[in-house]
Parts: structure tokens; sequence; C-alpha cells
DNA sequence: TTGTATGCGTTATCAT
DNA sequence: ATGATAACGCATACAA
């Protein structure tokens, strides 16, 4: 318990007071733009401060208003725990409109092997924060049902079980591939293969049932053997696209939870002789850096994920001022950009036009 | 400025001793593993603590410990900002460390808008942080400057002109450009150029001053126009190696600062008929995951950014107890990762041996 | 318009 | 071994 070296030698509101032969009250009030105090002693008060360099410590700020002035972000703990550029992006936007309140935002758990609930629970019981932000959630996320019965201001990047009782924002991952698969049949494809992951993730979900009604009302049959949940980042998707591949009827397309995992069915669709965009149409999520990237480049989807920080960090903000939880609820349908992974067999068309998809908000 | 909706109705310290019908001064000193209580007491009131769930107030401690037990990170104010996922993966090490020592990590600036200092100076005015990480240093770096003057603790990633006076680790450009750059030039390459990009980074100064020193030694000139600045990003990389090739004398061998870098590279290479990996050697640097995606698959170097993280924290954290901060100087060797994007004309050697690099630690 | 007094939840100093 | 009291730096209800 040594000393730090470096002595805080700010002057305070005690010491600003003296000098101008005031109370504490008065400066304080005079800073703080109330109306109470004469043009005059203002004036000399804010010309005092601003000399001496005075600063508010924001440590006593804290403790007298109750107010940690920070909201923390809670990633979900799962490899890659920071699924870059992904989170990177949404931290700026979440940053820039925290900031912008003179909040701070504090990463927290950041290990796999440390669950993310004991982070937030130590969060909330030693009031460090005042909000928190949640990445991607789980169709069931001890996270969320704990905030939930603290009643601890949170906001959620993507729905989960109990999403009507909280604030979310997320991406509308089943129009997405709703959207995908009704375009694939359109132009052709009858064995359209889905490669998910951990199905824990909500978003699987979601996706997963676009995939299916799509299928469903094209009178397209669903075989589940097209349906494979073992596409964890790239040696997952190669391995999973290997087996596809391996069938009696072997896929002409395939629907990826995420760049990555295409990016390895994409290598194992070369391997087995065939053109991935070509003789094998293979779209991802995401629009990762790896996606404009790749060869043949990858058509995924597109959330403008620094807006989505931003909205998610104003958000919490508006929550934490005392707004209503259910009232922030946004579904963002992201845009589908077309390079050359998949082809529509029949069609030319814009592939924007056959999706029909809007472009999001932000 | 309406109220939060939740209420930290929390027991507190005097609640506790209350109910124990003793003075919160007795129940602070067992709680915090003084001696001067008795057993029994002790007992009792870690007991009723454990079973009211008590906690104590971390801004209460702040105030009256001084602490903010926080460390902030200071990202480069340079688009891309956070360049990922390097960024990404050292803020989990960086998180991992600090969270072991019960400190928060703060996310400062975010925005490219606003400059990295503004975000500096408040942070240590209002006592927000008792430390800081700085991401990759300018040779000049105005956060350096203004963190020195007020001796402040903090600790950077990557050197600048004022190194010798604070902690700082880095990864040793210079020796890896020089031994790659030599192996280049013993398997018979002779036109050897480099793409960097913004020189203000001393990342920059160090890879450059390795390429140059090893071609100097090697008695094979240096010629100007080979080198280039303008290699920002992936259409920076492509746009500067389209102008090396249209040289009368093209280079066999480009090193590029960065992975994106070489990517747009490649691409050029590709696009002017000629093969990456074969008729022009093509190097990046930090080994993202757009390197082993690539293809030819793009030959990097590599450093451990997770452990590099914890590393600094625990160098930030050793300053804030008092430790001097020039004791904290490393330099990490990065690995060679030889993928398919170089070949060296003459030997069949392991890559890995001819550059002689050893692996860094951690 | 300004000042006095009190509180925020801890930890630390000094008595007892 | 325990308790009263002050202090951390700021904000505010209330008094003057």
């Amino acid at each position: 318990m040594a000393v730090s070296s470096f002595r805080g030698r700010r002057i305070d509101l005690k010491g600003l007071a003296r000098t101008l032969g005031l109370s504490v009250t008065t400066v304080s009030r005079a800073l703080n733009g109330y109306d109470d105090v004469s043009p005059r002693t203002r004036e000399r008060v804010e010309r005092a401060a601003r000399e001496l360099g005075y600063t508010p410590n924001a440590l006593a700020r804290r403790l007298t208003s109750g107010r940690a002035e920070t909201v923390a972000f809670i990633p979900q703990a799962v490899e890659p725990c920071f699924e870059s550029p992904y989170v990177a992006e949404l931290l700026v936007g979440i940053g820039e409109a925290l900031h912008r309140s003179n909040f701070d935002l504090v990463l927290a758990g950041g290990s796999l092997s440390d669950d993310p609930l004991a982070a937030c629970r130590r969060l909330v019981e030693e009031g460090r924060v005042d909000g928190m932000i949640l990445d991607r959630t789980f169709v069931d996320d001890p996270r969320v049902a704990y905030l939930l019965d603290q009643r601890f201001p949170f906001v959620t990047l993507g729905r989960d079980r109990w999403c009507a009782r909280h604030a979310w924002l997320d991406s509308d991952g089943e129009r997405a591939f709703y959207a995908l698969t009704r375009a694939l049949v359109r132009a052709g494809h009858r064995r359209i293969a889905f490669i998910g992951a951990d199905p824990r993730f909500n978003f699987l979900r979601t996706r997963e049932r676009g995939y299916r009604r799509a299928l469903r009302e094209a009178g397209v049959g669903w075989d589940p053997d097209l349906v494979r949940y073992d596409g964890f980042s790239e040696g997952g998707g190669a391995e999973a696209c290997r087996a596809l591949l391996r069938l009696a009827e072997p896929p002409t397309a395939i629907l990826c939870i995420e760049d990555l995992t295409a990016l390895g069915a994409m290598q194992a669709v070369w391997a087995s002789g065939r053109r991935p965009g070509w003789d094998v149409a293979v779209v991802g999520y995401n629009d990762t850096p790896l996606a404009a990237a790749a060869s043949p480049s990858l058509s995924s989807f597109r959330l403008p994920v620094r807006a989505a920080g931003r909205r998610l960090a104003d958000m919490v903000l508006a929550i934490v001022q005392g707004t209503p939880a259910d009232r922030h609820q946004e579904l963002w349908v992201p845009q589908f950009i077309a390079r050359s992974s998949h082809h529509w067999r029949e069609e030319r068309e814009a592939p924007e036009r056959l999706l029909n998809l809007p472009t999001a908000p932000g």
C-alpha cells in the first residue's frame, strides 16, 4: 500500500472559497449556474476558478449525488469474446454518446474465465455504475435475469425471452434471412443450408426462424440435414460445410451465422472442387472487413454498428434518468451487401431489390 | 434531472452497525481484517454482513482513500481508431489484470472527432482515474507530453521521443523488419519496397529503420522510390502498390506496415497480372484474422497482444503503487508467421530459422 | 444575495 | 477491544 507518486495537488472548493473570501456554498452555486448569486460575484468566482485551474472532484460529486456517472459494457463471455471488429465499433459508438453526457464507460468482464454475471453483480452491489449495456444476449441470459430482478437500468444488444420487460436494440435477423432465403428459392435454389453456431445466442434463433419460415412459405421441404449448429468460427464453418457437401443431395446455397463461419465454408467449398459464388452460394452476416477481403468477396448483412452503439448509450442514459425501460425497443433492419459469393441463378435484378430490405436508421 | 428508477436500497455500514448494536468503527474494522477486534465480534459481524448482503459502497471508499480504483485506456484517435482486432484483444488482456486488483477499466475518447488529449485532461483533472494506458504512441505524442508534465502515472504501448522517462511496452518492429529484409536480400531480392502509413506513429519509424539498416548492411542501395507513406488501410495499400508496380524497376518484395495495407497491396499485385507470393513477396504486420483468410494467405508478424495487455495493466498498477516508472520498459520481439504471400527465392530453409527471431514472452 | 450546518458512506485517528 | 469524532470534497436545505 505504498503511496502514489502522483499527488493530486489541485485546488479544491474550500481553497477556492478561502482565496476569494467567500463561503464554499456561494462558490459552488456560482460555478453551478444557480441564479441566486450576484453577477459580480459569479464573475469573480469564475475568473478565479479558471486562473487557479479548479476542477470539481468527480469522486466527491459522485458520492454526494449518489450517481456513479458511469455505464458498464458487459461482453458476452464466449470465445471470441470480442468478436472483432463488431464490438470495437460498438464501443466507439457507446463512448461517443456517453462522453457527451460526461459519463464514463467501463469495460467489465473481458476474460472468458470469469462469468459475466459475477462482473454484473459486483458493479451493481458496489454502486460502481448507474446502468449497463449487455452485449449479444442469450435466449436465456443470466445477466438479464439478474438485472431485471434488481430493477437495475440496462439495455441489451439483442433480444431474449424476457425482452418485453426491458430496453433493447436488435438487428432483424429473421427478416434478413427470410428475405435472403426467399430470394434464393425464387432464383431456383431448392437445397438451402443453414450453418449456425452456439444456439444459446438469441440471434441464432431469429435468423433460423426467418430461414425456415421462408422455406415453409415457399413450399420447400425443410431438411434437418441441412441445418447445423457447429459453425463456430472459421474451422467450424469449414467442418460443417464439408459435412453438408458429403450429403447425397448437397446444398446449392449456404446461409452462415457469421462472416468467419462463411469464410470457413467457402474454403471447404473450394476444397471440394466447387466454386463458391457459382456452384454454391455462400452468405455471411455482420459484414466484417473479412467479407470484403475474401475471394470471392463475401455477401453479407450489415448493421450500422457505431450508430447502434450510440443509440444503446442514449437509451440507457434515458432509463437512468427515469424514463420507462419498455419504451426503448428498436428493431433495426440490416442492409444486404451484395458481393460475389452468392448468385441468383435466374435473376439479373439488383439483389437489393430482390431482398427488398430497407436500410437501417442511423 | 429525474430520479433513477433504481433505488440503491442496499444496507450500509451504519445500518449494519445499528442492527448489531455496534459502532460503525468496529464493524468496519472487523470487515477489513484488523486484528484489534475480538474473534467473537468479528464472527458476528461477518455473518450479519453476509446475511444482509452488505457490500461497501465503492464511491465512498474511493473518496476516502483518494483513489479512483480505475485505469483509463486512451486510444489513438486515428481512423481506424480501434484497429481491430488488435485493440479488442488488448482490452481483454488489460481488463483481466485490472479486475484482478479490483480496478475498473474505463475507455476514453472513442470518437475521432474529439482529440484524445482532451479526454486525458478531464480524467486527470477530475480525479476519475489513477493511471492510464496509452494506445500506439506517436513519435511526438501530446498525451505523453501532458502526462509527463503532470507526473501522472501512465504506460504506453509503443515508444516515443520521451520514452526514456516513462514506462512502455513495445513490439520490436526494427528487429522484425531488419530480419525480414535481410532474409529477403539473402534470398536474392534486390528491389524491396516499404509501404508505410501515418508517419506520426513511432512504430512506423522503427520498422522503417530496421528495413533501411538491413539494406545498408547488405550493400543494397536505398531507393526513395521504393518507400511510400500512403498505405492507409486497404485502399491506400492498393494505391501505393500500383504506383510501385509502375516503376521502371518494380519491387520484387513489399513490406507493409499492417495486414490491411498488405491485403490491398496483394490485390494490386493480382490486378497487375502478377502473383503475390510468387512474382512479388508481400508481408504484413499484426497477424490479424485477415492474414490467415487472405489468398494467398499473408505472412505477418504477431505479438501476443492479450499478454501485452495484461503486462501493461500490471505495469501501470505497479506505478500507481509507487514504483519508479522507468523501471518498466519492455521490448517484445514479435513472431514471424510464415504463410504463402512471401517466398524465398533461393532458400528452402524454414523461414523462422532464416529470420532468427525468438518468440515473444507471455 | 450569502453563509451555516448537515449529509453522502467510508476509513482513520484518537480516546476510553 | 470498542466507540466517538473527524475527514474526504462537494452539494443543498435552511437560516440570516
